[in-house]
DNA sequence: TTGCTCCTCACGTCACGTGAGGTGGC
DNA sequence: TTGCTCCTCACGTCACGTGAGGTGGC
């Protein structure tokens, strides 16, 4: 056994030691990025130590998510800046995250409202999507960040309960409303604390936010953005049962 | 103007409306996904009523992620479940999600890292990258998912302080070390505070977490742990100082 | 001769972007 | 004839996966 069949690998061997594949050891061949510094008469690959530490190397970049093309500046030309590197490839993920949990959110909320709906059907799906695209509007993208934190916060578990908590609510305040009670009625008391709780719970103590919900109720039809659980005449009491508590 | 004239329109018009390019009309018409319903004598595509709805839902689905070819599926064959193609959507973005989140904070800390070293060199990013991998070992999945939530919540600029705030302490605390000033001196109750605040802030108050870290750093080398701020014997009595305040 | 490892093409992926080269209607 | 809109190929993207068809060493 000679030194060099020590410190070479066929390209099998090396695959297996850094877990990559065959084909990418072949690709980054193709691409110049790892050229195996020998080969065998036959034609195959013999990779040395200098190779396998570049590899190494390859791996970790690749890793972090860089893209091949990156990975063959920084380790061959010198022209690259690493940090700026870092920071750009930081600013691009923040960037991938923040659309990934807007797109996230948007599906986690037309799934609970198809799982609640009668029959869920992509008739069903895009009116969902017009109402949220409706309601969105209402808030700047800064309280659409905040209220990505928020619900990442409370889980999805914790927020179908707030609706559920908010239907069950809105059914009590209907009977109270159809048995005429005095909006002001003490016995209305325990709704106008839940509600805040409700509120304050969605808006972690945002008033900003607190501010724009409201503008989305006092404008947009409360049947429509409730999907039916919540008529103008219901909204209107609760808005009546509210203004007591606020004074 | 005959009806037909109002109700039609050439590929320009209708993708220019609905926010999409003309190649992608030509694209799905490739697929079959989206076929004009006529076409004039010159071959021009003309998208009728039935055409701009369909195209419709299409951009929006498209919006929530999907592929076309789930696309396709959901419009034609009534044999995909709009419920479960929802929520593996869902579940396929929450893991690209916590993916996504592991590649900033890594990425984060090596950023860091580097811009506090002297020289910015692949040789140091690749030590750092190994030491990171070290200290992950020690955390359990949903750690590492707890702590993400928790990164998330204070922000960058909060954790680039409160390293700064460690850095700080551990260069207080090596100069009594020098003066040979008593682990347990009352004096030393400042650092003790702000040190069970910083390790609070770090875990947010999880038990489990904080063992986690605990064993980090009694089993691994605290230099390259803090990548040369605290050595062993400033570490040694670093501990010697906390034990004084849970006592 | 039989296995095993290796080799070199070369197409496919996903949703289009980007020309190239050409035609119809005002 | 000049613009404008449209047409149909067809290659490129990114990092390989996946065969197909074939060769060298024990």
């Amino acid at each position: 056994m000679s030194p060099a069949d020590a410190e070479q690998f066929q390209i099998g061997e090396l695959a297996k030691a850094c877990g990559v594949t065959v084909r990418a050891l072949h690709h980054y061949d193709d691409l110049g990025l790892l050229v195996p510094s020998e080969r065998t008469y036959a034609g195959y690959r013999l990779y040395g130590a200098e190779d396998v530490r570049r590899l190494y190397r390859i791996v970790v970049l690749r890793g972090l998510g860089l893209s091949l093309a990156e990975i063959s500046e920084l380790l061959d030309g010198a022209g690259i800046e690493l940090g700026d590197l870092l920071s750009r490839q930081l600013g691009a993920l923040e960037r991938q995250l923040s659309e990934t949990r807007r797109l996230r959110d948007r599906l986690g909320a037309i799934s609970d409202a198809l799982a609640r709906s009668d029959e869920p059907s992509l008739q069903s799906l895009i009116e969902t999507m017009e109402a949220l695209k409706v309601v969105e509007r209402y808030y700047t993208p800064e309280q659409h960040e905040q209220l990505a934190r928020r619900r990442e916060q409370l889980g999805s578990d914790a927020i179908k309960d707030a609706e559920r908590a908010w239907e069950e609510l809105f059914a009590q305040l209907r009977v109270e409303m159809n048995a005429g009670t005095d909006p002001a009625d003490p016995r209305l008391d325990g709704i106008r604390t839940r509600s805040a709780e409700l509120v304050r719970a969605f808006t972690g103590g945002d008033a900003s936010i607190g501010r724009s919900l409201g503008r989305v109720w006092s404008t947009e039809d409360p049947a429509k953005l409730s999907r039916g659980t919540v008529d103008s005449p219901l909204h209107a009491y609760f808005s009546k049962v509210c203004a007591v508590g606020a004074s």
